[in-house]
DNA sequence: TTGTAAGCGTTATCAA
DNA sequence: TTGATAACGCTTACAA
């Protein structure tokens, strides 16, 4: 078992037979010194494995190298995987600027904002990422006001900066592509209106009616609230319009697989005799029977989108663009693949 | 904008009249103050908000306050639900304990050693957990023969500390009810043999029999990579035994959903033609069609109860057991839930 | 019970 | 180009 050794910048200095100040110029690659003096340093620093303590440093310096990112409560209606993949492209950028990643999670505590500005105010963290905040999390504007590096993935909120996904344009597409179908009764079931995700998408909807000259119709409109169970109970109601709408939008895909549920046990099959398109891309989207239409919205590259303005915030100390939007894309699957006419004749998909 | 206020116990040691050891004392709740000196230091510290700079204590103490979770780069075998519900059990228990959880990849990079180390010797964390690691992953023994609190999550290696589930266990559980439901010939898609999960079900497989009074039959036997294509490829070969196996046994359940995928093209509904268990309890076996029957191991509860004796380790200075056993749970679903005689029969499941 | 002073391991300033 | 030396903000003997 090999003893716990403790190397220190002094004993590198003793070693190389220079000042502890000499040892940190070559540490830190400075121009300041000499390549051979440097290279002599460097060469003890690996043979010994000597590493400098970063408590040490981060005194000095008055930064931690380390980024905190916020996540909400377990039980959110985000589910894991949305979360797993910003975490994915966060960890990718923060990496690569040789920077670490810490989690919080956005307790009622830490959002109170005392737990939160505690890890500025103890030098924990040099810069906050929000995945999935929700609009009524102020403790963010309030960080930002104090001057702290904060960035939101995916959500609006306030002047604080944010990387989105473009869920207008992407929710005028899905209407574009019903419409270009043939469907005019095109139902909708709605969300919460505490993500800037669903505002998004309810603006696109609208947009998307208008621009296929469509109505917006109340008649054809269901409230849920993002979970499976929700989107099954709305399918409920609109199953009782008369006539039936040919389409449904559901404004994610957990409601949209509930809603699947409730049209087959109807008699209904999505896809053959009903439209039906969900939004997210959730990796169960693709294995529902019939695998579902959604829009796509990259949260790998929206964490690490966000990450590498955060870092080149802290680094330069320049704020980034309050907004930055990042391409959707409409994933066409079975659920809503043929035209209306075809459908019709009862072909079998898939 | 508030200007940065940059509060430091002199501060308060000057606002409170008294020394900064007093202030200090204050602070870590010692024994040695008087009630009333400590409680006019601490509602000063409230007033102006004081907290104490989280480096210099670190400095001091040797310790940094955070674990290290290390985590298989993306595209690794294991989904994402899996990293995602251990880490929340994670970073659950370290925050109950008031320590922080940063996020390690583990690139070969890492693994090589240097930066695990590095992590430890620039004492940025006090001890590691890693999530999903490989039986190829030996850096792990390394830190732990240099001294370090590392421990593992749901996989075994040499003699590091880890909390697993009992899949040994619960594998025999899933052949003795498939065997109560008169199934002799069992099929069994095989992942690879890297994962100690994959390795105890294996083994658990292979007792199951034992105890059920089968033999192991390489002609049911057929190999997977833990993916669905693989599942898929599978059960194709599967498919040409005659007679056809009235069961199948796939170790996990992206396997068992390619499983079920091939059986359905080839006219076989599971859990009315065909029998059909995988593992993991992933959230995507409730939604396939049929539901999938499998068997549950909590990550969650992994990951929480390992957090917490990683932090005793750190605390106590005294190793855990070499093996936390948590028990697995036979999850039964529609892809196995009848009687072979009444799935003969026809009978329409849900 | 409180205060003084000596570190902890770096970086930065300023002479040499 | 290099080497003393003074911070950085805190904890902890040791003294008072």
């Amino acid at each position: 078992m090999p003893r716990e050794k403790k190397l220190t910048i002094r004993d590198i200095a003793r070693l190389a037979g220079v000042s502890r100040s000499t040892v940190s110029l070559a540490i830190n690659d400075s121009p300041l010194i000499n390549d051979r003096t440097k290279a002599k340093v460097l060469k003890i620093i690996e043979e010994v494995g000597y590493r400098p303590n970063a408590m040490a440093r981060g005194l000095v310096s008055d930064t931690s190298g380390a980024i905190s990112v916020v996540v909400p409560p377990v039980g959110h209606v985000f589910s894991d995987w949305y979360f797993a993949e910003s975490l994915s492209g966060i960890l990718d950028a923060a990496s690569a600027a040789d920077f670490r990643v810490a989690i919080e999670i956005a307790t009622e505590d830490f959002k109170s904002g005392r737990r939160a500005v505690q890890q500025f105010e103890e030098r924990r963290t040099d810069g906050l990422l929000a995945v999935g905040a929700l609009v009524t999390d102020d403790y963010l504007e309030r960080l930002l006001e104090a001057g702290r590096p904060v960035m939101l993935v995916n959500s609006e909120l306030g002047r604080v900066p944010a990387v989105i996904a473009d869920n207008v344009e992407g929710t005028v597409a899905i209407v574009h592509h019903l419409a270009s179908l043939r469907h005019r009764a095109i139902a909708y079931i709605k969300g919460l209106d505490i993500t800037t995700t669903g505002r998004h998408r309810d603006e696109g909807f609208r947009k998307g009616l208008q621009l296929a000259g469509l109505p917006f119709r109340d008649d054809l409109t269901a409230f849920g609230d993002f979970t499976e169970a929700s989107g099954y109970e709305a399918m409920g109601q609109l199953l009782d319009r008369k006539p039936l709408p040919t389409a449904v939008f559901a404004m994610n895909d957990m409601m949209a697989i509930g809603a699947a549920r409730r049209m087959k046990e109807h008699g209904l099959l999505p896809g053959r005799d009903i439209a039906l398109v969900g939004g997210d891309d959730a990796p169960l989207a693709r294995y529902v029977e019939p695998p579902l239409t959604t829009l796509r919205q990259s949260m790998y590259d929206l964490g690490a989108e966000a990450a590498r303005l955060l870092l080149k915030w802290i680094r330069t100390k320049q704020p980034p663009p309050p907004r930055t939007l990042l391409h959707t894309e409409l994933i066409i699957r079975e659920s809503c693949g043929a035209r209306l006419a075809s459908a019709r004749r009862g072909g079998q998909l898939r």
